[in-house]
DNA sequence: ATTATCTACAAGCATATAGTTGTGTATACT
DNA sequence: AGTATACACAACTATATGCTTGTAGATAAT
């Protein structure tokens, strides 16, 4: 059955990654970052945490032209962040990597606090 | 003496973003993502995993100029990612903030799993 | 068949940004 | 003082990418 080596892929604790990270993996994190750093996109994918939607209802959700949406659903799909699915003549796109809802709730995590810390700052220093 | 709402930015079980995200939010981590969506910015992050260190030994541990290092190094201190500390000629960086390192490491997982699923896909195909 | 609707693709333009080159500033050394 | 080193800033070029306009293909409705 020709045995695969089996890298064991699944279930590691991701914070063992090895350092210095190799050139591949790092342009590989890099255009995952760069594909979600996109308002529009961001957008989709917001609007995609509700369920299932066509690239219509996306559309109007987002109001861009939907030339614009289905480019960047196109890019979204093809970073395999969204399935789409063909039903007559409309297209239901779906989320099937969860993990980008992990990823921007790390950030804004991150821009609370900061945000928070400005708080901070401007009450301390406001008088 | 102006108190200051307060809005309880601290400990939310994140999981629990507005939906639709407000424009300025989607903005800002859209930011944070391009910030990181940078291969020489991942190199420089990789780097200060392993702790502080200066410009020069940045430089190097990356194999870039020097200005573009620095430069790097300005837009991760701009966005709150790195703090810096003087000390006669050089400067060192260290991360602040080490959401950065959950976040490689999340896509890391969506990387892997993908890669896992592709050699599935090879591997039904490939007789 | 004809027409309408939904989606995706392609070309062109505008903007953002990564990298280089040149230089300014601050500190340390002699 | 003069020189060397470390770092950052500015101007410039090249490239990537987002948005628009135009259009093609596929399916449904009449």
């Amino acid at each position: 059955m020709h045995e695969r080596e089996m890298t064991t892929v699944t279930a590691q604790p991701l914070s063992a990654l090895p350092s210095p990270l190799p050139d591949e993996l790092v342009e590989l994190i890099a255009r995952r970052f760069r594909v979600i750093g996109e308002p529009m996109r961001i957008r989709l994918l917001d609007r995609l945490r509700a369920g299932e939607a066509t690239v219509q209802e996306l559309t109007e959700a987002v109001g861009a032209s939907q030339q614009n949406v289905s480019k960047h659903l196109g890019v979204l799909h093809d970073s395999g962040i969204v399935a789409r699915r063909k039903e007559g003549t409309q297209v239901y796109y779906r989320v099937v990597d969860t993990g980008v809802f992990e990823l921007c709730e790390t950030v804004c995590g991150s821009v609370q606090r900061q945000v928070a810390e400005l708080n901070a700052i401007l009450d301390g220093a406001g008088r």
